[in-house]
DNA sequence: TTGAAAGCGTTACCAG
DNA sequence: CTGGTAACGCTTTCAA
């Protein structure tokens, strides 16, 4: 800074203002500086400018994957809404680790990102005691939490979990099946399993038949596995709701193994929409979830709170959608 | 750090070496200063030491988009390469941006990234220049380029195309067709293109029968439509090579509609081999591409560059394998 | 509209 | 094994 600085005869304070508030410097001296800058090649230097300046333009984003559609448009979306506002994504992945959340959540903030995105879920009294102590805006994406943290953008998986189950009702369907979600550490899968229990419940359907064996690596296999298994115990069975649209994939395939007619004899329901679920086959009915809506949402979310817009919202609810295609 | 300081009784530089080198430190200080830590819940300010120690200890990764499971799982093994050996990941996303490869790696750069890792390609003059000024690792992922800038971890696209292609030919297919790829801005698209053009001439069968209508949002559509475009120009057409398994999704789904037989009266091949490609209907017979590895050897190379490591290895070839399903 | 000086919180370097 | 002091490269005052 201080070479440009010295070609432009100016002092490195200029020089920082062209770089971040050019309309406070004068047309010409702007204009000797900014040649300078691209004469020297001179590249900024954020950290020191973070240090100084007690703003990282940064945020921190905390998702267990991105593997499987689930977060990737999330991310995705994020991403972008940063980088328009001039702001870098921090990405921590939690997969295959055995570092807790909280682990994470420590290594995001010694960045001192200037905001932090999480999947709603619970989080450690630490963990909340560390989120509130580094004071920035704290965003939880992927459900409408009862007790926000701080911010949300989401939408509510029990909600969603009852809607899909009532559209099955309505479509006919009496002896409604659940598989693939609500084992530990599926958080929003259990939700959505609490929504098709109440749906049942409203429609006097009787109990919940649902499986959810989470022995199985593959969310497909597991699909398969889990309607077998199903259909063993409950062989009546005329339609499931599977926690993600990969189970349905898999339950799909082992109704075809065992000759069940789909969507005659037993319709099946996914969630999520994943890029692919209408392009094969009879296509998946399932539910729409505003993936990259939330990233872009909880982006906008941080960046407004970090200007201290006024009369700011805390919780943006961008809903779901069911999708009906053949297979319900 | 100095309230730690001050209640272990020690110097911040002793607290900075308890965090940093542990083993440099008497242990009973180590304990009183580990102590401290906990008692005020201090998190170390890692831009300051980024600062001060000249290492960020962040990597920065530049991929075009998240979406379509082409690059996910590639971020995904290099963000879990870099967090168990202690680095971070800055990512950025050019999706939709009219902002050009060049300012994105100005804007990673600017982080002062320990390394940086791009999708090959052509880079400008002044990406490379900056890049050389930077002197940091650098590891282009996803081919093995000719010149490549510094490090590189992928595969051959051109090998790639040129073996699927002989698949073909070697089951006995001689009109072999080619969709969806070789546009503008796809480059390893067109790398896969000219290995097919190659092995169709070793095989003595012809002209490429090649379609690249890219002017359709979605790669699936796109195969559909540049199915049926290839089929109406060259009716006798026994096999077709598609560039991502996104399109062959779409010309599955241009056959069915067409009542056209696959596999027996065309075989249609992808590229990829993602996620769902077995789990429906058929299969896809496609190219697999270690996805994954390429991000765990991109973080690899970087880190073990960074650490001095003698006789480095410059280029990784993670190779590709045809996996044969149903569809051809 | 521009500049001088004083940090930002940490680590490198060199002593003790 | 521990500590003092001086950076690291920039931005924030506060003045001119």
């Amino acid at each position: 800074m201080q070479d440009v600085a010295r070609l432009a005869g100016v002092s490195t304070i200029t020089v920082s203002r062209v770089l971040r508030q050019p309309e406070k410097v004068k047309p010409e001296t702007r204009d000797r500086v900014q040649a300078a800058v691209q004469a020297l090649g001179y590249v900024p230097d954020l950290i020191a400018g973070s240090l100084s300046s007690r703003e990282s333009r940064q945020v921190a984003a905390i998702v267990s994957t991105l593997a499987g559609s689930i977060f990737a448009s999330t991310v995705e979306g994020l991403a972008q809404t940063l980088r328009e506002q001039g702001h870098q994504l921090l990405l921590g992945t939690s997969e295959y680790s055995a570092a807790s959340e909280e682990q994470l959540i420590a290594t995001a903030l010694s960045r001192r990102p200037d905001g932090l995105v999480l999947t709603s879920g619970d989080h450690t009294p630490r963990a909340r005691r560390m989120l509130a102590d580094a004071g920035i805006p704290v965003v939880e994406v992927w459900d409408i939490p009862e007790a926000p943290f701080d911010m949300a953008a989401g939408f509510s998986n029990v909600e969603a979990g009852r809607a899909i189950t009532q559209f099955l009702v309505e479509t006919g369907r009496r002896r409604i099946g659940f598989i693939g979600g609500q084992h530990e550490g599926d958080q929003r899968g259990r939700l959505r399993h609490q929504g098709y229990a109440t749906a049942l419940k409203e429609a006097g359907l009787g109990e919940p038949r649902s499986i959810a064996d989470s022995t199985i690596v593959s969310m497909v296999e597991r699909g398969a596995r889990n309607l077998a298994m199903l259909m063993d115990r409950w062989p009546d069975t005329d339609a499931i709701f599977c926690a993600s649209d990969s189970v349905a994939l898999g339950a799909l395939s082992e109704a075809r193994r065992r000759g069940i007619a789909v969507p005659e004899r037993l319709a099946v329901a996914g969630f999520g929409d994943f890029e692919f679920a209408g392009d094969f086959g009879l296509g998946l009915t399932t539910v729409r979830i505003p993936g990259r809506a939330m990233g872009a949402a909880a982006g906008r979310l941080i960046l407004d709170r970090k200007r201290g817009a006024p009369g700011m919202v805390k919780i943006v609810d961008l809903g779901f959608e069911i999708v009906r295609r053949g297979s319900a």
